[in-house]
DNA sequence: TCGACGTATTGACGAACGTCAATGGAGTGT
DNA sequence: ACACTCCATTGACGTTCGTCAATACGTCGA
C-alpha cells in the first residue's frame, strides 16, 4: 500500500475513532428521511452543543457526511456508498 | 447503537487510524504464508524499531494481529476474520 | 560464559485530540 | 428594531498520540 492512499484511508478511520461520532454517524442512519438535526442529536448525548457540532463538522470534513442547511436548521445525511466502499476494502 | 458497542468499535477503528498500522497490516496481509516480522517492516517504513515494534503492539491489543514468537524473530499474522468483520459492520 | 542479534519496553517531547464556556452569525417571530 | 433560536467558531484546558533514543529482555552461536 502506498504512503498516500495509507493516509486517505487513515483519514476515513480516524474520524470513525471516536465513539461519539460512531454515535452521530448511527443516529444519522436511523433517521426519519436519512437526515437529522444538530437539536435531536445533543439531547441523546449529553454533550455540549459546540462540541457535538465540532464533531459533525470532521465527519464532513472527511466524506462521510453532508451537511444542507434549511432555515435556521442544519441537516446532516450520510454520504451516499461512502461507508460500504469502506467495508469493502476491508474485505479485500 | 449503544455507547459500549460505541466504545468497542472506535477502538478497532483508532487502531487503523493511523497511516503507519495500516501499512503494517498490508505487509502482514502480502506477505509470504501470511506472516512478517519486524525486521522486514522496518526496513521499508524508514522508521525507528521500537516504533515499530510499538505500532504492532498496538494492533495485537486492538484484535487486529496475533503474534508468536518463534526463536529470536517475532512473527505477526492477520487475525481470521477480524478485518472482514469490521467490513460487514460498515455495509449494513 | 560471553558477545551479538532481534525484539520489547521505558522515558521524554512536541503535536494532535476531545471537551467546555463564551462568543459570533444567520434566520425567525413580535 | 428587537429579542430569540439554532448552529458554527474561537480560545483554553487537560489528555492522548506518534516518535525517538536509550535501555532491558530472550535467544543463538562461539
Amino acid at each position: 500500500m502506498s504512503d498516500e492512499e495509507a493516509g486517505r484511508l487513515a483519514a476515513k478511520f480516524k474520524a470513525m475513532s471516536d465513539p461519539t461520532r460512531l454515535r452521530l454517524l448511527s443516529m444519522v442512519a436511523a433517521a426519519e428521511d436519512g437526515e437529522a438535526c444538530v437539536c435531536d442529536m445533543n439531547e441523546q448525548l449529553d454533550l455540549s452543543q459546540g462540541t457535538v457540532s465540532h464533531h459533525l463538522g470532521l465527519l464532513v470534513k472527511a466524506g462521510l457526511l453532508s451537511r444542507t442547511k434549511r432555515g435556521i436548521w442544519s441537516y446532516y445525511a450520510l454520504v451516499p456508498g461512502a461507508l460500504p466502499a469502506l467495508g469493502d476494502t476491508l474485505r479485500a
